[in-house]
DNA sequence: GTTTAAATTAAACACATGTTTAATTTTGTT
DNA sequence: AACAAAATTAAACATGTGTTTAATTTAAAC
């Protein structure tokens, strides 16, 4: 898969990236997508060859380094719970400033239909879990994360409650009082991230 | 909003469930509802008015008890961190039961094309959330409970952690050999259901 | 400036969509 | 059995869909 791309396909993948956002990739139809990109209808299949192709080039446009950082992170040389939480803050930083994608990948790759391309995010996902599980031990044998906790749960609880959050915008927009863009941000960069670091520490930590 | 639906509407709305589950309400025709439900395509707008109407319906038809159940559980005599638990599995078994429609729900109603219909969701959900206030104040009350948590965000993190698990559902059947139907649902009973218990009673109990 | 390749366009294609119509069949009531 | 209401049907409707075509414009190379 091409990596690259030139201006005016970063321009339509940008538009896309909205409107799959808002709408669902069924939901969005290409001349929805020309119109606003200000371009033919016919440029879609011409730069990306297909409607579900442009949905690939736009996952590999948008999610290429998490990876990248989240190795980064690893070698640092800090305590596993500072890790933890670093890792947890790295996830949704890079998550909520890539709202769209992650939002369409949520959507799109849990459904039957795109299966076949979910080997792809299978293979970045058992990495990104390996990355947790080598934090993890090594605050297992440094005594001081509890050994009976299962590890592949823990990033549903991170991702999903951040996910939660996100998915219901408006009710908690509401809620908690978030009326602009930038108190709504600031909510999920201090409150939301606090709340699922002491989560996962707490569960790391406590003994009964 | 009618609540009683004969036999014929009945099989249209279980066919439904299954194809907005599996394909998205978008990615669903009245064709292919038509056609698994063995009803001509008219049936539909004979029916239910529209396809949209179809959806509402739907929703009827599969939420109108959750809220009892919850209400019955909130007048048991019992501590504080079991009646959370007990919240915790009656959600997690619930939604389990009615994964399709949990499933739209989550899908749809988060898109922006649906916020008309979000607004009695919202009540519904306030109403939930004023349930789990109860409980919760109730511990701190009796000095079991942490007072500087978050309430509203102990939702996302019961549900995200369910909803992560279950829209992932590949991913984890072939990580934690989870071969069979009754394996995933048994997995989840058990093990999902305590570990959520467990994050939310570290998080509750904890005092750093 | 001519040639060649790339970019862009309007139009057409074939088919799928949600919904309505008008006719027919089934069902229930008297 | 005769009637009325409800259920069911095939067909049509208008519009939207993703994609392709063939022609035209723009840009690059020589």
């Amino acid at each position: 898969m091409k990596n690259n791309f030139n201006d005016k396909q970063i321009q339509i993948l940008e538009v896309a990236e909205t409107l799959f956002s808002e709408k669902g990739f069924d939901g969005t139809s290409i001349r929805n997508i020309a119109k606003l990109a200000q371009i033919n209808v016919a440029m879609v299949s011409y730069y990306f060859g297909s409607k579900e192709r442009l949905l690939e080039s736009l996952i590999v446009y948008r999610t290429s380094d998490l990876k990248l950082q989240l190795d980064k992170l690893l070698q640092e040389e800090i305590e596993p719970l500072e890790k933890i939480n670093k890792l947890i803050a790295l996830y949704i930083d890079r998550i909520n400033l890539n709202k769209g994608i992650y939002r369409i990948l949520h959507f799109e790759f849990t459904s039957k239909k795109r299966e076949q391309n979910i080997q792809a995010f299978s293979e970045l996902r058992k990495g990104n879990l390996k990355s947790l599980e080598l934090i993890i031990e090594e605050g297992q044998k440094k005594g001081i994360f509890r050994k009976d906790v299962i590890i592949p749960l823990i990033t549903p609880t991170i991702l999903g409650t951040f996910f939660h959050f996100h998915m219901n915008k408006p009710f908690f927009e509401n809620l908690l009082n978030l009326k602009t863009e930038d108190l709504y941000n600031n909510y999920i960069k201090t409150n939301l991230t606090n709340h699922i670091q002491q989560t996962i520490k707490a569960l790391l930590i406590y003994e009964s």
